[in-house]
DNA sequence: AATGTACTCAACCGCACACAA
DNA sequence: TTTGTGTGCGGTTGAGTACAT
């Protein structure tokens, strides 16, 4: 409180404490900062990290960020002790936010062998990869995402090369906030700007063609690169579930 | 009352990144 | 370019507590 939030190597020495910074942080920043919110969830805040959750996947310190007064262990705590437990009971996966019954389907005997049926299925998550996008050209870089998505395998979004942002910028309902500073940490690597009224579907927002364009955009990564040169002209117009639809014949 | 189980929450750990030297 | 340091994030752990048997 007297020097300000800076160095936390140097508030045990200051304060004489057999602590480390690291620990004198986190519990600065879990516990003793003075504009946190005490109590439990309210009904509204469940839900709006649940939508975030949707969107942000396990990035708590981002859907923090959207939550004045609570911290990323507080949500994590949340998610993982409650909230997952409660979107089971809905009959909605905690993992895709998908309904429950579209993921336990019955084994086609036509198809895989079950072994191969039973193996964990990647997850497709279209936020989680363009928020790796920002400032990042898959058209050109990206072939090797667009391999492990061709093969089923769950993707490494830490694969992902940097070089413009070319390309991102022309598609349809989409803004970029390209990141300028570094010492920001709860904006590294980040950067859709999310609003809590955007998550519970705010007029403005159409969701619909922002998933077809994030979609639509990673299936061109194939187009490029030859692999469904046959269907480029079938990418034209495509609606959310056209795209989705894609997807799961790609897998 | 004793024991087992489920749950919550603060804290720890390993890793990644930014930055300065 | 390399290395060391500081910092933040996400996964995980373990102590404490409430409740059931």
């Amino acid at each position: 409180m007297r020097f300000g939030v800076g160095c936390w190597s140097s508030v045990p020495k200051q304060a004489e404490l057999q602590r480390c910074g690291k620990s004198c942080r986190l519990r600065w920043i879990n516990y003793l900062r003075p504009d946190l919110k005490r109590g439990s969830f309210s009904q509204q805040e469940e839900e709006l990290i649940i939508g975030l959750h949707e969107i942000l996947g396990n990035r708590w310190s981002q859907i923090a960020a959207q939550m004045p007064g609570r911290t990323d262990n507080e949500i994590k705590n949340l998610w993982n002790s409650s909230l997952k437990k409660k979107l089971r009971q809905r009959g909605i996966d905690p993992v895709t936010h998908k309904p429950l019954i579209e993921i336990e389907r019955p084994i086609d005997p036509n198809s895989l062998n079950e072994e191969a049926y039973n193996a964990p299925k990647p997850v497709f998550n279209p936020f989680n990869l363009f928020d790796f996008q920002m400032g990042i050209d898959p058209m050109t870089d990206n072939l090797n995402q667009y391999h492990q998505f061709n093969q089923g395998t769950s993707f490494d979004q830490t694969q992902f090369t940097t070089s413009s942002n070319s390309g991102l910028s022309s598609l349809p309902g989409l803004e970029f906030n390209p990141v300028t500073e570094s010492s920001s940490e709860s904006n590294r690597g980040c950067s859709v700007e999310l609003k809590a009224e955007e998550v519970f579907g705010g007029e403005d927002v159409d969701w619909d063609s922002k998933l077809a364009s994030i979609l639509h955009f990673q299936l061109q990564g194939g187009k490029i690169h030859g692999e469904l040169n046959e269907q480029k002209h079938a990418y034209e117009d495509l609606t959310v579930d056209d795209c989705f639809g894609l997807y799961q014949d790609l897998l």
